[in-house]
DNA sequence: CTTGACACTCCAGTTACTGGAAACCCTATC
DNA sequence: GATAGGGTTTCCAGTAACTGGAGTGTCAAG
């Protein structure tokens, strides 16, 4: 099938799909006209892909979990290891975000937030709240 | 004072402030050796955009709220506003984690994770976990 | 034979920096 | 005066993961 319809059952734009080919993530044939010709195996590595990567997998993760996925002799361990990698990583980030965001809500609340110009977000932001 | 003294007060490295003067941010004095120089108030815009970057405000998000704090006739509803918005895009990031992470726990959890090529992480994305 | 929908490649832009190269400036020491 | 070191300047390239667009080629239908 040409890259359409395999952006189609993948679910990734076609455009997104040629990139994966740039980097080295698939490699689908290619038809006398030059066009691409996916297998069914490659749109299942498509789908594995579009999975992945909408768990939060960066792409070398991606990579490394799909070249897992191929491999038979695979240990589960090196898989779970890179979930439970991924996992406290996104940890980090909703700490993060959520320090941002009980700050933010702090400031907010006390902003009365009409025409006026005195402002407790300003003040904070040039150090006048937490000097 | 120098771009390195002005790193060392603000915390921002001093790569990071000539990309700020790069991008329209802060418009320093030149002197004489064609050293940028920066006064105590561009200091003061400095601190106040590395306090608005480490609560994640975009650049266009920390200009905006740069041009309302220099502004005494500003609303504090716009910067209220701007905050706001801030938050909700803050809780949509972290419910998004939230959410894979829930996904990687469960399998997580059900993967074995010793020499064993069987892997329920694998499964899920291959698409067997969730057809 | 033309039209429209698809496909191809290549280039540029996105966000917010960061690293590095080559050159210039300033101060201190020998 | 020469030199060594540190700081500064500009410019270029690279990061992550695409996305948009230009210009061109291909295919099937009417």
């Amino acid at each position: 099938m040409n890259i359409g319809e395999a952006a189609a059952v993948s679910g990734l734009p076609a455009k997104t799909i040629r990139y994966y080919e740039e980097i080295g993530l698939i490699s689908p044939d290619r038809r006398g006209n030059n066009y691409r010709d996916y297998s069914d195996s490659h749109v299942h590595n498509l789908r594995f892909l579009a999975r992945a990567r909408s768990l939060g997998f960066s792409i070398e993760e991606c990579r490394q979990l799909l070249s897992l996925y191929g491999d038979r002799c695979r240990a589960s361990a090196d898989v779970k290891a890179i979930a439970s990698r991924h996992i406290t990583e996104i940890d980090r980030k909703v700490a993060e975000l959520m320090e941002m965001r009980a700050t933010l809500a702090v400031l907010v609340e006390a902003c009365h937030g009409d025409e006026r110009p005195d402002c407790p977000i300003l003040e904070d932001l040039a150090g006048q709240g937490a000097p």
